[in-house]
DNA sequence: TGTACATCAGTGAACGCGCGTTCACTGATGTAC
DNA sequence: TGTACATCAGTGAACGCGCGTTCACTGATGTAC
């Protein structure tokens, strides 16, 4: 039944990839269906043959992006743990590197803003991608007290994508800079910190 | 000379008002000039015997919340220092009416991406407001080692925010309430932690 | 093997809509005499 | 004090533009016989 299905799915890829990449580099809202398409090598018109709406798009452009980001980011530390590893992570986030890239690795500090005014699936695409890295992270944390050990990893987290959205959202001022170091330092201290009752 | 420059003032006024809550609540390009006007209790045409441009409304309503929040944010702690100020501080901003706030005090939320993709103008307009803040911080942590009080101060801030955005993004899911009790308990250990030479 | 037909990924023009900005205007207010 | 005039904040229609989505089409590919 006329075409074959394998390169249908191989341009379906093609239209992922491209958005991954506008999307990292502007959001959702500054990117257009039309641009996505052109930078697949497409028209627009075709779009709607691959994806029933340009929210579907970001839900599964999003979702792919989350889960190989994580494959990427903790790739190659199998000999570190605890404090000196998470140390290694945050500094594979959290750098100038990827503060002043065009097309940053991690799609949060473009897209959070939009996610927030978005529809609830969206939400739970984020909050899935999230959650994937979080427990990344808590798995290498020290395993004596679990429920912390999640703890740190999402107080880290957060404070990796803040970091990095300040810091890519101030670009060109000293404090964007500052930001970096601070963070890096937060973290080891977070770390090694131990538990201690709170008052 | 025709009307009196107060008023003109006062209108002045009103169109950032209402401004301010709009781009708390959606952001700056979900808002349009026309709501703005609207909720202001006037029409678009007028827009541009108050501003320049609507970039020009950005940048001076992102420059007046900050400093307003600034204010809010810090009020009535005089009696506490430390960790123990720090503590109230960030619970103040990082809390679940702060998160379901159909208009959350904090505008970085919903404008943080769009500033991503905006000119140097605003990006420093938010450099000094997140640098106002900053130093609030760190004036009231520990006054001995002054470097290392702003550095956490950097951290802390960026935390408060990072969690409160991506709280804000995951709403409705379990993550999001995770991520303040994670965040607060970070904050804590943050302050308490003694400064340690790194790895 | 060769021919007629069905399928459907991708094209490109068109749609209705909301955007930022412009501009001729109106009408209340203050000034000059 | 009363009248004619100048000012200018605010109006409302219009502009050109890019958006998401629709749709009649085309043409390469596989199937039926």
């Amino acid at each position: 039944m006329g075409h074959p299905p394998e390169q249908k799915q191989a341009t379906h890829e093609r239209i992922l990839e491209a958005a991954g990449g506008l999307f990292r580099k502007q959001g959702f809202s500054a990117t257009s269906v039309e641009n996505v398409m052109r930078a697949a090598g497409l028209t627009v018109g075709g779009f709607y043959a691959h994806f029933s709406s340009k929210q579907a798009l970001l839900v599964e452009s999003l979702t792919r992006i989350m889960s190989r980001r994580r494959d990427e980011w903790f790739q190659g530390l199998d000999d570190l743990r605890g404090a000196e590893w998470l140390s290694h992570v945050v500094r594979r986030y959290v750098n100038r590197a990827h503060r002043d890239a065009e097309v940053p690795a991690c799609p949060l500090p473009a897209v959070l803003s939009d996610v927030c005014r978005s529809e609830p699936e969206l939400r739970e695409a984020l909050a899935k991608g999230v959650d994937h890295m979080v427990e990344g992270i808590a798995a290498n944390l020290s395993a004596d007290a679990r429920a912390s050990a999640r703890e740190r990893a999402l107080a880290t987290y957060a404070l990796c994508v803040g970091t990095l959205t300040l810091s890519r959202a101030t670009t060109g001022t000293p404090l964007s800079d500052e930001l970096i170091t601070a963070a890096r330092r937060a973290a080891v201290l977070l770390a090694e910190a131990q538990e201690k009752p709170q008052t």
